[in-house]
DNA sequence: CTCGCCACCTGGGGGC
DNA sequence: TGCCCCCAGGTGGCGA
């Protein structure tokens, strides 16, 4: 489900309510996440306070004194703050309470992660590999250019190689490469300079108009009943397959991709 | 190093 | 109704 602006959502909305409280209690119901959730973690974690909730590529770090809560969301999870004594539904495997409200972590696909790192949390083995973040003023054409020389590989795979950039999922792949019009099956070593530009700026605006559409209802989203799910959006090609372009009118077209589905428009993309 | 593919897991929708 | 197959917004780990 969250690419990087769902994820960036979500911390912005949890941390006005968590930044500076103290952990009442840590209730874990299911253990079998990516990776099994972490020992003892209300011995570590009860009266500690949060200091602080970080963000690199999708993965959330949650900053308490002994150490980093590393939370990834996968595909399907979600966190929120429910009320107090709200009963957990099936899937919600992890509640951290704060005063008598839980932080409480939904996953039913349950490809989600969490650790615990008493040590710097960008030194972990999952975090230190990651690549360049899309938003920071480091990511530019320039950089792209340099990035993809020697890579062969479909631009839209390369897009999505946490490796390469982070946060840029399967939906907003598609868009930015259809705000660039770019093929998505061009290796990425074939790109010009100025396609480059291009895309640098297309993947930046995509993911800002799409943090700019989450926070309009971010505090609904991060108290709500969980029932609404992620915001909706209007994508230009993503989930269109035969649909008319909303740029030229020709059909959107679908093929799969390192096996996941691509969309794009056969006439703006070349 | 780069690549292509598989794995993890549950649920929803369509076709028969 | 039920069953079976396919699909789903991620990414680490494997072998080539």
């Amino acid at each position: 489900m969250p690419e990087l602006p769902e994820v960036e959502i979500t911390r912005r909305g949890l941390l006005p309510d968590l930044a500076g409280r103290a952990v009442d209690a840590v209730v874990t119901r299911q253990t079998a996440l990516r990776y099994p959730l972490p020992r003892a973690l209300n011995r570590r974690l009860a009266g500690q306070i949060l200091r602080g909730i970080d963000r690199r590529g999708k993965y959330l770090l949650f900053r308490f004194d002994p150490g980093t809560l590393i939370l990834h969301l996968g595909m399907s999870g979600s966190l929120r703050l429910t009320p107090p004594g709200e009963p957990p539904g099936k899937h919600d495997h992890l509640d951290i309470v704060f005063g008598g409200r839980a932080l409480r972590l939904r996953d039913p696909r349950r490809f989600g992660a969490l650790l615990w790192t008493p040590d710097d949390a960008a030194a972990h083995p999952l975090i230190a590999p990651l690549g360049i973040e899309p938003l920071s003023g480091a990511f530019d054409g320039g950089w792209l250019y340099a990035a993809t020389r020697q890579r062969r590989a479909p631009i839209k795979l390369c897009l999505m190689d946490s490796h390469v950039i982070v946060g840029v999922g399967n939906i907003y792949a598609s868009e930015s490469l259809f705000r660039a019009g770019i093929d998505p099956r061009t290796p990425a070593g074939k790109l010009s300079r100025a396609r480059c530009d291009r895309l640098a700026a297309a993947v930046k605006t995509t993911l800002e108009a799409a943090l700019a559409a989450g926070g309009s209802s971010l505090r609904d989203f991060i108290h709500s009943d969980g029932g609404s799910g992620w915001f909706q959006q209007q994508h230009a090609v993503y989930g269109r397959e035969g649909e008319p372009c909303r740029a030229c009118g020709a059909k959107v077209r679908a093929l799969r991709q390192g096996q996941r589905s691509t969309f794009y428009c056969p006439r703006c993309q070349r």
